[in-house]
DNA sequence: TGATTTCCTG
């Protein structure tokens, strides 16, 4: 017999066929021992030498060569031994062929025919069962294998499970559902204890629980069983250690990695690949050298891909990308995951693409199709890509693979859309998904945020709270990656009792110890105008890091109190427990500038670079030039800018100039400012209108209606204002001239009858800040519809006498309603915070601290 | 006849 398609013995073949023995008996040897080491080519070309010399395979030969087509897997070279076990009459007995075949189908992926041979097994044993259950599994039938369990368990006396059939049975529990798995587990569990195997037996059917309970979220139930289990080999560490790093409990396995090794196990490349996770999420990058160090020193370690992978994941998560490339370009034979690693790394580095070139490079020069995991990094990073336009199409590139199915993809689609703006797509996805992990409940609650729908945002943490707490099929409970997504929403709104609500659900579940938490918590109690209790949380964090501390430093200063500001900046220095970075000193050079500290924020400047190492960007410009802008050294800060170095980019600054020149009314200087933005940044509306208001301000209206006329000519549309309240358990949100919400007729004659009050009291409306070209009368009504009169007209409804008003805007308070609201405060006796896009206004006793406005 | 490892949300 010939056997045509199976390829020759591969030349790297550590078994070389032998010269022919002789005997039958020593050619099924010879196939037999290459079986046994693997050697899955040299045991099929064997098997052909040994047929084409006329010897006839037997019930030896045939497991052995079917192994070997699994083993490669040859599908044709396993159709064509089926055929010729048929004609040499084993297809029935011994079962122990037939069982063979099973097996054979379902590693070269024909589950019809694995099952057509269990079915025509007029005997099946123990094996056939165990090799049915285990086909079931590899075809991720998970329900059809459970039955096939319970069929055995009926037939308990003649075919009794066995620890194979648990390994297969835990599999198959820990891919249900939890509530199910869980159950079902702890029955295997029950029954291993009672009918239990021993030694090596009981080594794998307990290494499967293991595994099985980690799965399940039950890791506690891993550790208990794994410290009480006598037999452990270098797979039951291996499995303790990935049980504990994949419920992210790090510490645990560096410590049973310690403890490991002190019991004298080498760990091999499956320890490392397990561990490495480990280091990569706590940033013990020294841990991860030494790591990297022993792999270095074990060659076959050195080039496994596995550990590979977890290297170049350890260094770019590490932000190390150059000594991540280096780890994947010392491997020369790369597997899809080393690629996905590397493509992934560059991807969360933000070096998007290099991300998209690479994968480029897999798919052409490689030759290697992605799977779910690509897809997952490389669509962040098409959606980030600017040169990357057909956004779209990718999805189209997906379906055709037929990965729309799998979580991770459908995670990265629905970010996609929602970067786009297709947020009902990204609704539609996560609404059909059968499968969703906590990553696609923040994917989906950071859609809506980007897309400005937050109250969809913050329905959807609640609906999340709510299944937590329930024992409901999904049980999703908010994370901390949760919690850092919303809280921005948060501030940004001002919506403090949401924010509380979210401290506090932070506080019960201990997430409130976690930095970023803790910082995002800092900000939002800051963007609240609650200076207090951000400083409170700050005092009571565990652990601070940069960021915490640029936070507060940031908030005292947007609340004007750059003193405190500055001595949050030295405590930092003096406790040395983290070094600045360049946000510090934007947040301390802005603090400065809200406090009029000139000298202190020049000497901040000038000593950045030599005293602490940090070079000054263009944003640093940008807040040194408002700095003496603010402070009427105009000069000073238009000289500043000429010395910036060219390369830089000067829009920040220019725009800080022309800010300064409309609080100092410096009409010359705020055309030469205006000239150079309209170069550098067209599109934005901010600049037009600044210098429209810097006219009209100095009474040159054909100016001012000119700029307007050019912005309108060039396509520039104005940013509609829009102001926000949190009232109750919502967020109000109003826009120029709102007529949409219930109150408006009440909220507008309100409005009415207080600017009576307000002129009474001295208030002169101020009509420049009116851009249209409309009667003097009709300009008042506009003024009037402002979106922070609206919001805290609503708010003074709406609110307890004498309680704090706390209002957000989308764009910097105008003139106008920067007069209007020390009125307002003062005619209804209330605190008014007001925050724009620069910093707070707080409004008591007729008067705002700020000096922004004239 | 069987077990363990890399990837996604900020």
């Amino acid at each position: 017999m010939v056997l045509p398609t199976l390829p020759p013995p591969s030349p790297n073949s550590t078994s070389p066929v032998h010269p022919p023995p002789l005997s039958a008996a020593s050619w099924v040897e010879t196939l037999r021992s290459h079986a046994r080491s693997n050697c899955f080519r040299a045991t099929l070309a064997t098997y052909v030498d040994m047929t084409s010399a006329g010897v006839p395979p037997d019930h030896f030969a045939f497991p052995a060569a079917l192994k070997a087509a699994a083993g490669v897997p040859d599908p044709a070279a396993g159709r064509q031994l089926h055929a010729a076990v048929i004609k040499h009459g084993y297809h029935s007995s011994p079962v122990t062929v037939a069982n063979t075949l099973i097996t054979m189908y379902a590693r070269c992926g024909d589950f019809r025919s694995a099952l057509q041979v269990f079915d025509r097994i007029p005997d099946r044993d123990q094996v056939s069962w165990n090799s049915m259950i285990a086909a079931l599994c590899l075809f991720e039938m998970w329900e059809l294998a459970l039955g096939s369990f319970r069929s055995m368990q009926q037939r308990q006396k003649s075919v009794p499970p066995s620890s194979f059939t648990l390994v297969s049975v835990s599999l198959a529990c820990s891919n249900l559902d939890r509530a199910d798995g869980i159950r079902l587990g702890k029955e295997l569990h029950g029954y291993e204890l009672r009918n239990g195997s021993y030694c090596n037996e009981k080594r794998f059917a307990f290494n499967a629980l293991v595994a099985m309970y980690a799965k399940l979220g039950g890791v506690d139930d891993s550790v208990a069983l794994f410290e009480r289990f006598q037999y452990r080999d270098i797979v039951t560490w291996n499995t303790m250690i990935s049980a504990l790093t994949q419920n992210d409990r790090f510490k645990a396995a560096m410590s049973v990695l310690h403890q490991m090794v002190v019991a004298g196990i080498k760990p091999d490349g499956v320890t490392l690949s397990s561990v490495l996770p480990a280091c990569s999420r706590m940033d013990l990058l020294d841990a991860g050298r030494e790591i990297h160090a022993y792999a270095f020193r074990n060659a076959d370690l050195f080039m496994n891909t596995f550990v590979a992978s977890a290297l170049v994941d350890l260094y770019c998560n590490l932000g190390l990308v150059e000594e991540g490339r280096a780890v994947f370009d010392g491997i020369s034979e790369r597997r899809l995951g080393l690629w996905n690693a590397m493509i992934s790394g560059y991807a969360q580095n933000g070096l998007d693409d290099d991300a998209l070139e690479l994968f480029i490079e897999m798919e052409v020069a490689a030759g290697l199709s992605p799977n779910e995991t690509t897809m997952a990094s490389v669509l962040p990073a098409c959606v980030r890509s600017e040169a990357f336009r057909r956004k779209e199409d990718m999805h189209g590139y997906v379906v055709k693979r037929g990965m729309e199915g799998d979580k991770f993809v459908q995670n990265a689609l629905m970010d996609m859309y929602s970067r786009v703006g297709d947020i009902d797509i990204s609704r539609k996805i996560f609404a059909g998904m059968e499968d969703r992990d906590v990553v696609s409940w923040n994917t989906m609650i950071s859609g809506y945020i980007v897309c400005g729908c937050y109250s969809e945002a913050f329905n959807l943490v609640n609906e999340m709270q709510r299944s937590g707490d329930s024992t409901a099929v999904e049980v999703v409970k908010p994370n901390n990656i949760t919690l850092m997504t919303v809280l921005p929403a948060c501030g940004s709104l001002a919506a403090l009792g949401k924010g509380k609500e979210i401290h506090g659900y932070a506080v019960r579940h201990a997430l409130n110890s976690d930095v970023a938490v803790g910082s995002a918590l800092v900000d939002m109690y800051a963007k609240c105008g609650c200076l207090g209790h951000a400083r409170a949380v700050f005092d009571r964090m565990p652990k601070r890091n940069v960021v915490t501390w640029n936070v507060l430093i940031m908030a005292y200063g947007m609340h004007g109190r750059g003193e405190e500001a500055m001595e949050l900046f030295e405590l930092m220095l003096a406790k040395g427990e983290v070094k600045p970075s360049g946000v510090t000193f934007i947040a301390a050079l802005a603090a400065c500038s809200h406090s009029g500290m000139v000298s202190r924020g020049m000497e901040l400047f000038h000593g950045m670079k030599e005293e602490y190492g940090v070079e000054p960007d263009a944003d640093h410009y940008a807040c040194v030039v408002d700095l003496l802008g603010r402070a009427g050294k105009l000069e000073e800060a238009y000289h500043l800018i000429t010395t910036m170095n060219a390369a830089s980019d000067k829009a920040a600054a220019w725009s800080s100039l022309l800010g300064a020149c409309r609080i100092h009314r410096r009409t010359q200087l705020g055309e030469i400012a205006a000239k150079h933005l309209f170069e550098l940044e067209p599109d934005e509306s901010s600049h037009y209108v600044l210098l429209s208001n810097i006219y009209a301000a100095s009474g040159q209206w054909d100016k001012s209606m000119e700029v307007r006329k050019n912005m309108k000519s060039m396509g520039v549309r104005k940013e509609p204002g829009c102001s926000w309240i949190e009232v109750g358990d919502y967020v109000h949100r109003f826009t120029v001239g709102d007529s949409a919400h219930p109150q408006s007729t009440r909220i507008h004659s309100f409005l009415e009858t207080l600017w009576d009050g307000m002129k009474r009291e001295g208030y002169v409306p101020d009509t420049s800040c009116v851009l249209h070209d409309v009667e003097e009368k009709e300009k008042e009504v506009l003024l009037r519809g402002h979106s922070e009169k609206l919001a805290i007209a609503f708010g003074i409804l709406n609110t307890p006498p004498g309680s704090t008003i706390r209002v957000a805007k989308n764009l910097r308070v105008c003139n106008d309603c920067h007069e209007a609201t020390k009125f307002i405060a003062r005619l209804v006796d209330r605190q008014i915070i007001l925050r724009d896009t620069r910093r707070f206004h707080h409004f008591r006793d007729g008067s705002c601290s700020c000096r922004d406005y004239w």
